[in-house]
Parts: structure tokens; C-alpha cells; sequence
DNA sequence: CTGAAAGCGCTTACAG
DNA sequence: CTGAAAGCGCTTACAG
């Protein structure tokens, strides 16, 4: 492609660069003829403005750098594609990092901010990506930043999710109202603030209905359908099989939905099974899947615009925002009878 | 976060700033001792180059740009993730463009280009989003790009795909083979390629069958979920209805398979589904989909190679990629029977 | 309203 | 092996 630079601009409608600049930024500093000229010399050419020009003078890429640790994932892509969409209306561009968990790909997506190549950025894994020491202030040392879904306990630090701990309460509540006492839970990595939170709000809610915590019911998750199925592998082979099972994503419901069929169990009859996250699948799949729905749309946008406002100059007095969880009832959970 | 620029690794290391630049991207060039003694600074201070400086001067951003028309969709978010891991590998962030088929969002795209902001494109979208002239020749019109699953018909430009005519013969050709003849297709949009060359495909197999087309059982759809289910209902409120369907997207077979639920069909008993593209959840979904599936990861991988050979100044001298396709037989397709 | 000039942070021929 | 210098393409205070 051929390339044009604003000097080209400059000469082709007779006028210094700086007014091409202003005519293209600023263009009420620009008379009305000069602008003209200016913009006539553009469209002939086709010319856009080289941004590392720019971002070398203002230093400011007008990117911003997203860092997941699987875009793959239903969650994610969800509130990618709302990142993506809020960015696009301010004007921003989204640099995209899977992180897969790779140290070094944090690191990769670290360095992109320290060199520059991004203003900001929307952090969803519970790992600060830079050192940090606590002899200076935080905000010295990190760029503007967002953290979502898995929350970085500091109070210096944007954060947006909904009440894992609550939502976690709230779909065991219904297990429990539906007559079940006997609540497996199949959990999300603990190293996630997610998961443990969603398990914090499991026991509190067994607890509150003084049901007494049974510890084979407890199954260790990645948040993924394997390990869905591995757990109910486990769980129905238990002597004492519980009734009913929250797992904490709806990835490992499906993957638990699988293995019950698998061995010719019925859902919800033989067991029902509660899931977390509202994927779009949750509710294709067969039966139903009953659920604690995330406003993935609602977390990117409510994401990117704190981001914006921080690299705006306007940093919220605010700094963690809690949005707003919903019990989805489907098909997948019914109430409990003795037989089952 | 502090700047640090290369005039201050170059004053605490006591060397020029051109030695500075040379340690770290040509090291060789520098003896054992200099260097040492500019590590030790870059350590210190945490330095990492600005990359606009570096891109202004070299004229090279290290970005490249993935153009999707929507990146929740199953199929491209596993292409990315792929993407992603070998553009890593190979020293590049993503930029991730989404469109929603969205003009002005494609012309946003473009310009990241035509600034500079990123060295090339792989394309997803069956139309390229650059004004070209047929007067001077392509190369010189377009930056280097990789298109893929929704073919340009052009010569010049890489494409990377799986044969989508042949994947839809063997999907219908399966069908046939289990003995079914009255096979509807729930088409993509036929202003894509992939849609159409389906289309050919379904038409060329029963053609080989010497089954005549039925009109009314070809339906059209967009790919997504909700096409799906209005399809299906159309199909069933025919008053000869079809025994096996054909999805071009497996998105759109769940949409059917729930439609079929939704009337009290069985499947595969009163209709076999079959599918395209074989996401995560196709084998997940019950009955499991029988389905053709792509090779999201090699297809990934393959462009950013050609991309990646592009841009350093090697390309290839074949343009156009074919990846194999596969059909995997799951339980919601069975032999027809009279009485279904 | 407009232009000349400085400078953002790099890299790289050139000279030694 | 190393440094001085030019220049990539912009923007913006400054001067007029």
C-alpha cells in the first residue's frame, strides 16, 4: 500500500503540516476555505493520520489491552465482544491477550502497556501482571486499570463483578427451598477469588439452613466441562449420593449433565443440577439448564467506561461495583422427592 | 507508571543511546562488558522500549489485525485462541477487530492498517475492506493479508479453508447413505461463500442420488441459533415433511434440535440433525450432533504462518489453502425407517 | 487563522 | 565495538 504522510498532504493543498493537523483534529482552529483544500487533498489520497507519529508526540496509543485467561470461554466472549463494542464508540482499539495462564504471556501483555502500545487496561485474571512493592503508592506503579469478574482485593483498584458470594447463595437457596438437603458442590479453581467466594456462599447458605456440610459432596473444578464430568463421576459413587448439585459455572453443569446421562440417570428426577454464569448454551441444551445469570454485556460496558474515565483524567470516586446477579429457573432442577 | 526512555538506560550505563538500542535487539554487536553493564540498567529501572519510537522509525508496528464478523461465535473464538498462541510465538500482539457486519466499524478496521497501527490482516469477512481499483494491480492496493473461511474470489490474495462444498456433500451424502431422501437444508447466508459452496454441495449430492431438490425444504438462516429454531418450525409445519435435516452451523442444528423438542419430536427417531463446524458443545448437547467438523486450531495456525511469511518479506508462492474437514458421527442422526 | 520549529523515543547508516 | 547525527510522522506551544 502505497504510504502518504501528512507532509504529502501539506504540499498537495498548500499548507504547512501543522495546519493539515489541525484541520484533521482540531478543526475549528482552521478556516473554512483551508480546510477545504486540506480535506479535498485527503480524500483524494486516501490518507490517515500514521499513529505512531502521533502516539510518539501525545503518548497515547488509543488502545486498550484486554488480558483473559481463555477468550474461548462462553463467559468471556460475552463480555469481549461488549469491551469491544464500548471501545469502538470512544474511539478506542482493543489489543486482546489470552493469557492461557502462561507467566510469560502475562508478562508479554505487561510489557505492552510499559512500552506504550496501550493506555490501559481491562484485567480479568486475579493476578496483578506488574511488581509491585508496597513502599510507594499503587497507583504509581500500575497503568490505568480495570480489574473484573476475578477481584484483586485492593481498594485502590477498579473493580466490576457481581456478588459471587451472594449469587452462590442464592442458587443454593433455591436448591434448599426446593426441599433438597442433600447439595453437592462441584467448585471452580480456589486459587480464583470467583470460586472462593461462590464456595463461601455454598456453606453460608447450607449453614443458614443448618444443613450440615458433608465434605464428600465437596469436588475440586477448573470451571471446565471435564471436570464437570469427572466430579459427577465421583459424586455417583458415593454410598450416600446427594440429591442435587451446584456447580460453579455452567461449563462443568454440562459436563455433569453428560456423566449423569451417561450412566442412565435422569435430570432433574434423579438429581438436579444448578449451574453459574448463563452461557448462551444453558439454555440449548437439554433439559434447561437452571442458573445464576451474569450481565456480561452490562460488565464489559461498565468496564470499559471506567477505563475510559481514568484515561480520560476523570478517575471515579468509586471503585468497586457490584453488579446485579439473577436466578435463572429452567428445566434442569425440580423439587426433591423422597424416591430420588 | 514511571517512563523511562532510552537516554536514561544510557546515562546509567554510561553509553550512547544507539549501544542501548544495539544490546537489546542486536546484542551481538556489543562486547560482553557494555552489555552487562546495560542489562543491569534495564533490570534496575524496569525499562521496556517504547514501541512507537521503534514502529516510527522501523515502520513496523508488530501488531496484525483479526477481522471477524462476530468473535462470541463458537467457530472464530477457537480460531482466535489459535491466532493468538502462534502470533505470540512469532513476536505480534492481536488486535481483535469485531464487526457485527457493521460498515463503519470495517472502515475503523481498515484505517488501523492504513495508520499503521497494525502490519497485516487476517480477514474473516467475505469482503475486503479496502477501496480497490482494478487498474493497478492488487498487491499494491491491499496490505499483506490472510483470508479465511469466507473466501475472496481472487487469486493474489492467501486464503486459508476447508473445502465447504465437499464437507456439505459428505454431510448430505451420509444422510443418503443411511437411506434417507427427503433431506431439507437450514441454510447460512447465501451472500457468504461458505453458505453458497454449502449450498452446492447439498444440491450436488442429491443430484448424485438422483434425489430431486424439494424447494421447500430448503430453508434460509444466518448461522445463528434463532434461524435454527424458525427453520425447523417452518419444516414441521409442512405437510410432507422432511426425515433428516442438514444445518449449514451446528448453531443453527441446536436451534432446530430444540425446535424439535419443543413439538415433541424425537431426535434422531422422527428427524436426523446433522450439523457444520463441530463446536465444543456439539459433542455436549443431547442427543450428541453428528456434525462435519473444521480444524479451527490448524486453520488458526495456518494463517498466521502465512501471514507471519508475508510480512517478512517470504511469501509463499501457493496462495490458497485447503484444510481437511471431517465428518464425525454422534447419536443425532439414524437410518431412516418407514414409519418415521 | 497559519507557519516554523522543536521534540516525542527510537534505529541505523556512517564514521572512526 | 561505539558514538554522533539524522530522521521516521506527527502535534503543539509560540509567534505573528
Amino acid at each position: 500500500m502505497a504510504k502518504i504522510s501528512i507532509k504529502d498532504i501539506a504540499s498537495i493543498a498548500s499548507v504547512s503540516s501543522a495546519t493539515v493537523s489541525r484541520t484533521l483534529s482540531n478543526p475549528d482552529l482552521v478556516s473554512e476555505e483551508t480546510k477545504r483544500r486540506v480535506l479535498k487533498a485527503v480524500e483524494e489520497t486516501g490518507y490517515t493520520p500514521n499513529r505512531f507519529g502521533a502516539s510518539l508526540r501525545t503518548q497515547k496509543s488509543g488502545n486498550v489491552l484486554v488480558v483473559m485467561p481463555d477468550i474461548t470461554n462462553q463467559v468471556n466472549a460475552g463480555i469481549i465482544k461488549a469491551i469491544e463494542k464500548e471501545a469502538h464508540k470512544k474511539g478506542y482499539s482493543v489489543l486482546l491477550g489470552d493469557t492461557q495462564n502462561d507467566p510469560s504471556r502475562e508478562k508479554h501483555y505487561a510489557d505492552l502497556l510499559t512500552s506504550g502500545q496501550a493506555d490501559g487496561m481491562l484485567l480479568f485474571t486475579p493476578k496483578l501482571p506488574f511488581n509491585v512493592s508496597n513502599k510507594k503508592p499503587l497507583y504509581e506503579q500500575i497503568p490505568p486499570l480495570v480489574n473484573s469478574c476475578e477481584m484483586i482485593a485492593h481498594e485502590e483498584i477498579y473493580t466490576v463483578s457481581i456478588n459471587n458470594f451472594e449469587g452462590a447463595k442464592a442458587a443454593v437457596n433455591y436448591l434448599i427451598e426446593l426441599g433438597h438437603k442433600k447439595i453437592a458442590a462441584i467448585m471452580g479453581p480456589l486459587e480464583t477469588p470467583s470460586a472462593l467466594n461462590r464456595f463461601d456462599g455454598y456453606k453460608a447458605a447450607l449453614s443458614d439452613a443448618a444443613i450440615e456440610l458433608n465434605p464428600q459432596f465437596v469436588i475440586k473444578g477448573d470451571y471446565l466441562v471435564d471436570t464437570g464430568i469427572q466430579a459427577m463421576e465421583k459424586l455417583l459413587k458415593l454410598k450416600e449420593r446427594p440429591t442435587a448439585v451446584f456447580c460453579f459455572s455452567d461449563d462443568m453443569a454440562i459436563g455433569a449433565m453428560n456423566a449423569l446421562r451417561e450412566y442412565g440417570y435422569d435430570i432433574p428426577q434423579d438429581m438436579s443440577v444448578i449451574g453459574f454464569d448463563d452461557i448462551t448454551y444453558a439454555a440449548l441444551i437439554h433439559p434447561k439448564l437452571t442458573t445464576i445469570s451474569q450481565p456480561l454485556e452490562q460488565i464489559g460496558v461498565q468496564c470499559m467506561k471506567l477505563l475510559a474515565a481514568q484515561l480520560n483524567g476523570n478517575p471515579p470516586a468509586q471503585k468497586a461495583y457490584e453488579l446485579p446477579f439473577k436466578l435463572v429457573v429452567r428445566q434442569s432442577t425440580c423439587a426433591f422427592k423422597e424416591s430420588s
